[in-house]
RNA sequence: GCCCGGAUGGCGAAAUUGGUAGACGCAAGGGACUUAAAAUCCCUCGGAGGCAAACCCUCCGUGCCGGUUCGAGCCCGGCUCCGGGCACCA
C-alpha cells in the first residue's frame, strides 16, 4: 500500500475490483436470510444533489453492514422518471421530456458509480420504460374489473389564460404561475382509486409496521377515523316552502341543543338553488370559487359567509336556524354541510361573532358553570347544560342519548366516518403514464384488454404550456368507429407505489410480478425524505394490499422498517439588488470573515473582495444558490470523505448543515486512518495475542476494542445513529495513536485494534477500507469480510467510577470494586472528603444508590 | 388554519430506560517541527467566581414560564421561534 492516501486510484480500484467480481448482484437463495435495503429512487431532475447523497449513502452503509452480518443483501436502483420537471424543460428547451429524462438518468446514473453504492444495477429501471409502466396499466385494469376505479367530478385549478390545469404547485397567490390570470376552481370528470375501502386495514396495520411514531401518528390523523352521528335538517325557505333536508355529520352530537346556524359549501346543491334570483349571493358563490384548491389555501383563508335566506329545522326542537353559505365548508369534505354551534367550536364562534349569530352555551365548564364565551369557544368535553332531557349527561351519555333520540325519529344514526378521501389519479399531462381506457360512440367506458396494451406514449412530441399534447394528436387518441382513447395520465405516485416489487423481478416480459418478490418482500428498511410520510407512504401501502388482494405479493406491508432521513441545509449569501430583490451567491464563491472567538462576522465575495450578506441557513436550493454540487466534492477529497462527513456531521433524522471545513475534518480522519494502519505495519509483526499474559494498559486497549465493536454494532444495525459509531471509532483511533507498546504482544493487541477499525467503518468508507483490508495481508476482499465479533470477557473491569451526589448535586467520584454490595459502596460514598463536607451537622434522609451508576444521599 | 417534528458551547453534535451535561469533530488561541509555508504533532477551549498557581472548590447553565421527582436536556401543563406535510411538486 501507498504510505500516501490517494482517494481516486483507491476509489477506482475498489470499484473496479467490485464490478468485475459482480460483488453486488442479489440472487434469491432460500437458505439465506435475504435483507431487501431500499431507498426512495430519485427523480432525474438533472444531476444528483447533497440531499440524494445524504439518502443513498445512508441506505449503503446499512447495505453493507447487513452483508457483514452474513445476510443475502439486494440494493437495487431505478428513476421516477414521469413528472413536470420534464415537461417545464420540454418547454424551456424545446427538448422532448424522454430524451430529456434519459440524459440525466445517465449523467446521473455515472455520479452515483463515482460514490460506490453497493447497488445491484441489474435490476435498474426507469418508470417511464414502456417495460415498466405497462404492468402499471395492466394492473389498473385487473382494478377496474374489481370494482376499485370510478370516474366522478371533481375540482381542479383552472388557468383561463392558458387553457390549462394547473397543480398546486403551479398556483401562486391564487395566480397561474405563468400567465399570471386569477386561477379559477373547475369541475371535471377524474378517475379514482377507492383507497377508502381500505381506510380501516391501513389504520390496523400501522401497528404492524417498524415505523417512526411520528409518522404513524401523521398517517393515523390523515386517515382520520372518527365516530359521530350523522343526521338530516328539514329545510324550509322564508316563505315556509320546503327544500330537499340537509344532511351533516358531527362528533360533537352532545352539543346539538347549541346549534344557532347551519353552513353550506359554495357549491351546494342547496347554494346554488338559493343563489338564483339572488345576484348577491350568486356573487358570493362566484367569490367562493376564485384562487386555488389547496387546503392550505382554503383554510386560511379570510372565513366569509352570507345567508342563503332558507332555514333549517332543528331535529329535536323544530325550532329554525339560518342555513349561510360558507367559504370554509368543502364540497368535498363529508356532506358539504356543517351544523354550527358557536359556543362550543372556536372556527363557529369567530364566524358567529363576525355576523352577529348568537351563541348558546350547552356544555358546562370544569366548575360545572356556564362557561365564559366573551374570548373564544368552549371546546372541552363537559356535562350538558340547557339541552332539557339531556341535561347533566357527560359526553359519552350525551353522545348515546342523543344518537338513540334521533334514530327513534328516523333523523339520524351514528357513523363511523373517515377524513381519507378516494385517490384521484388522472393527471390532464402529457408526461405519465396513458390510462388504459377507451370510450365507445354510445359513450361507453372500457378498459383496455390484455391484447390491447400496452398503451405506449409517443416519445417524440412538443410541448407548450397549454397543456397536453395527446388532446392534439388524433394518431394517439382517435382509433377509429367513433372510439377514441382516454388521453388522461396516471398520476405519478402511481408508478412510485409499486416500484420496490418490480425491482424483485424487473426482468420478467411475461408478468408484472413473480414469485421472486415473496423472497423479497417486505422491504426490511425503507429510506427517504420526512416530506413522503403520508402520500407516497400511503400510497404504496395501498398498493400493497390491492397486489395482495389480486394475489400478486403475499405480504401486506410494503416497508417493514422506515427510516426518514433529514434535509440537507446551507448558509445562504446575498446582495440586495436595485429592484428590492436579492442576488443569491453559492457559499463556495463566498469567504467568511470570522472574530477570535470563531464566530462568523462578515463575508466577502471571493471574486470582487466586496461584502454579501448572510441570510441564514436554508434548505439546499436552486432559488437561494446555496446548493454545494457533490461531484466538485468527490472531485477534491473523494466519494470516501464525503459518505464518511454526511454520516458524522448529524444522526440520520436530523438536518444536516454542510460544512467545508467539516468536510475537510472527515478527510484528515481518513488521512490519519491511513497513516495509523501503515505506521503499525511498519513496527512489525505481531505475536500471538496471549490474553493471559496482558499488561494493564494492553487490557485496557483491548476493553477499549471491544467496547467500540459493541457500540458501533449497535449504532449502525439498531440505533442508525450512524454517526455515534464513526465517534465511536475516532474515539478507538486515538486511544491507538497514544499506544506505544511494539512488543510481539503489543502489537498483537493493536492488530485487533487496527483491524476492528478497518472494519467498523468498511460500511461507510468501503473504498479505504477495502485497501486497508488487503494491506493487512487478507487474502478475501473487505466485501466478504464479517462483522467483528465482541470478546464479552474483554469487557469486564475490576473496580467501577460512580458518582456521588447530595441532594442531587455531584460532590466527588468514588472508586468501587465491581462486586462491592450495595451497604459498602454507600459506606465509601459517605467517607469521601467533599461528601463529608456537604452532609456535616445534617440529618441523612434517605441514601439511593443506583448500581453502577451513582449514589445520591438525602439530607435535610 | 389543521396535523407532525425540532431548539443543548463560537459551530455540527453526544448524553440509548429519569441518574456525571457537552463524548467525537469543526472553528479559534497557544506551542513544537520548518529558512518559510503547507502538512503533521502537542496543549487550552460553556460562563462567572475562589487561589500566586495547581490538584481542586463554589455558583450559574440544555429556547421561555410553571409543575412532578431524592434527582429533569429527557416526564407533565402553558408559551415562543424554526422546519415538514395539507391530497395535481416529487
Amino acid at each position: 500500500m501507498d504510505a500516501q492516501y490517494n482517494p481516486h486510484d483507491t476509489e477506482r480500484d475498489a470499484q473496479q475490483f467490485w464490478d468485475n467480481n459482480q460483488c453486488f448482484k442479489a440472487v434469491e437463495d432460500a437458505s439465506r436470510e435475504k435483507f431487501y435495503c431500499l431507498s426512495m429512487f430519485p427523480y432525474p431532475s438533472g444531476k444528483l444533489h447533497m440531499g440524494h447523497v445524504r439518502n443513498y449513502t445512508i441506505g449503503d452503509v446499512v447495505s453493507r453492514y447487513q452483508r457483514m452480518q452474513g445476510k443475502n443483501v439486494m440494493q437495487p436502483m431505478g428513476w421516477d422518471a414521469f413528472g413536470m420537471p420534464a415537461e417545464n424543460a420540454a418547454i424551456q428547451n424545446r427538448v422532448p421530456p424522454a430524451k430529456w429524462t434519459y440524459d440525466n438518468i445517465d449523467y446521473m446514473r455515472t455520479q452515483l458509480k463515482a460514490l460506490g453504492f453497493a447497488y445491484d444495477w441489474s435490476r435498474e429501471f426507469a418508470t417511464c420504460d414502456v417495460e415498466y409502466y405497462r404492468w402499471e396499466q395492466w394492473f389498473f385494469t385487473k382494478l377496474v374489473e374489481k370494482g376499485l376505479v370510478y370516474k366522478k367530478m371533481s375540482t381542479v385549478n383552472w388557468d383561463p389564460v392558458d387553457q390549462t390545469v394547473l397543480a398546486n404547485e403551479q398556483v401562486i397567490e391564487g395566480r397561474g404561475w405563468r400567465s399570471g390570470a386569477l386561477v379559477e376552481r373547475k369541475e371535471i370528470p377524474l378517475w379514482f382509486l377507492k383507497i377508502t375501502d381500505y381506510a380501516e386495514e391501513l389504520l390496523a396495520d400501522l401497528e404492524r409496521i417498524d415505523w417512526p411514531e411520528q409518522v404513524k401518528t401523521m398517517q393515523r390523523n390523515w386517515i382520520g377515523k372518527s365516530r359521530g352521528v350523522e343526521m338530516t335538517f328539514d329545510i324550509k325557505d322564508a316563505d315556509g316552502a320546503p327544500s330537499e333536508p340537509l344532511s351533516v355529520y358531527t362528533t360533537r352530537p352532545d352539543t346539538l341543543m347549541g346549534v344557532t346556524y347551519m353552513a353550506v359549501a359554495a357549491d351546494h346543491p342547496l347554494a346554488k338553488q338559493a343563489a338564483e334570483g339572488n345576484d348577491a349571493l350568486a356573487d358570493f358563490c362566484a367569490e367562493c370559487a376564485r384562487g386555488g384548491t389547496s387546503e392550505a389555501e382554503l383554510a386560511t383563508r379570510e372565513k366569509k359567509g352570507m345567508p342563503t335566506g332558507h332555514f333549517a329545522v332543528h331535529p329535536l326542537t323544530d325550532r329554525e336556524v339560518p342555513v349561510y353559505v360558507a367559504n370554509f365548508v368543502l364540497m368535498e369534505f363529508g356532506t358539504g354541510a356543517v351544523m354550527a354551534v358557536p359556543a362550543h367550536d372556536q372556527r363557529d364562534w369567530e364566524f358567529a361573532t363576525k355576523y352577529d349569530i348568537p351563541i348558546e352555551p350547552v356544555i358546562a365548564d370544569e366548575n360545572g358553570q356556564v362557561p365564559d364565551l366573551s374570548q373564544g369557544a368552549y371546546a372541552e368535553y363537559g356535562p350538558l347544560i340547557h339541552s332539557g332531557d339531556f341535561d347533566g349527561l357527560g359526553f359519552e351519555a350525551a353522545f348515546d342519548a342523543i344518537a338513540a333520540r334521533l334514530a327513534e325519529l328516523g333523523r339520524g344514526e351514528v357513523k363511523i366516518n373517515f377524513r381519507l378521501r378516494d385517490w384521484g389519479v388522472a393527471r390532464q399531462r402529457y408526461w405519465g403514464a396513458p390510462i388504459p381506457i377507451k370510450y365507445g360512440p354510445e359513450g361507453q367506458t372500457v378498459p383496455l384488454t390484455d391484447e390491447e396494451l400496452p398503451v405506449a406514449l409517443p416519445m417524440d412530441v412538443t410541448v407548450d404550456a397549454t397543456g397536453s399534447p395527446l388532446k392534439r394528436m388524433p394518431e394517439f387518441s382517435d382509433l377509429g368507429d367513433g372510439w377514441s382513447r382516454e388521453t388522461d395520465t396516471f398520476d405519478t405516485f402511481m408508478e412510485s407505489s409499486w416500484y420496490f416489487a418490480r425491482f424483485c423481478c424487473a426482468d420478467n416480459m411475461e408478468a408484472m410480478l413473480d414469485e421472486r418478490v415473496d423472497y423479497w418482500l417486505p422491504v426490511d428498511l425503507y429510506i427517504g425524505g420526512i416530506e413522503h410520510a403520508i402520500l407516497h407512504l400511503l400510497y404504496a401501502r395501498f398498493f400493497t394490499k390491492l397486489m395482495r388482494d389480486l394475489g400478486l405479493v403475499k405480504t401486506d406491508e410494503p416497508f417493514q422498517r422506515l427510516l426518514t432521513q433529514g434535509m440537507v441545509i446551507a448558509e445562504t449569501y446575498y446582495r440586495p439588488t436595485e429592484n428590492g430583490g436579492k442576488e443569491w451567491f453559492n457559499p463556495a464563491d463566498v469567504e467568511v470573515k470570522r472574530d477570535e472567538k470563531g464566530r462568523p462576522i462578515s463575508a466577502v465575495l471571493i471574486s470582487d473582495g466586496q461584502p454579501v450578506e448572510m441570510g441564514g441557513i436554508e434548505k439546499m436550493s436552486k432559488s437561494k444558490n446555496n446548493g454545494v454540487d457533490p461531484q466538485s466534492m468527490i472531485d477534491r477529497f473523494g466519494a470516501d470523505t464525503v459518505r464518511l462527513f454526511m454520516m458524522f456531521a448529524a444522526p440520520p433524522e436530523q438536518s444536516l448543515e454542510w460544512s467545508d471545513a467539516g468536510v475537510e475534518g472527515a478527510h484528515r480522519f481518513l488521512k490519519r486512518l491511513w497513516r495509523l494502519v501503515s505506521d503499525h505495519l511498519a513496527a512489525g509483526e505481531p505475536g500471538t495475542l496471549d490474553l493471559a499474559a496482558l499488561t494493564e494498559p494492553q487490557r485496557e486497549l483491548r476493553r477499549k476494542t471491544h467496547e467500540t465493536i459493541k457500540k458501533a454494532g449497535d449504532d449502525i444495525g439498531r440505533r442508525t445513529t450512524f454517526n455515534t459509531a464513526i465517534a465511536a471509532v475516532m474515539e478507538l483511533t486515538n486511544a491507538l495513536s497514544k499506544f506505544d507498546d511494539t512488543s510481539p504482544l503489543g502489537l498483537a493487541v493493536a492488530r485487533e485494534a487496527v483491524e476492528a477499525c478497518v472494519l467498523l467503518l468498511a460500511p461507510i468508507t468501503p473504498h479505504a477500507c477495502h485497501t486497508l483490508w488487503q494491506a493487512l495481508g487478507h487474502s478475501e476482499p473487505a466485501i466478504d469480510a464479517r462483522w467483528p465479533a465482541v470478546d464479552e470477557s474483554a469487557l469486564e473491569r475490576e473496580s467501577i467510577e460512580l458518582v456521588v451526589q447530595v441532594n442531587g448535586k455531584l460532590r466527588a467520584r468514588i472508586e468501587a470494586d465491581a462486586g462491592a454490595t450495595k451497604e459498602a459502596v454507600e459506606a465509601q460514598a459517605l467517607d469521601a472528603e467533599n461528601v463529608q463536607r456537604h452532609i456535616e451537622g445534617k440529618a441523612i434522609r434517605k441514601v439511593i444508590v443506583v448500581p453502577g451508576k451513582l449514589v445520591n444521599i438525602v439530607v435535610g
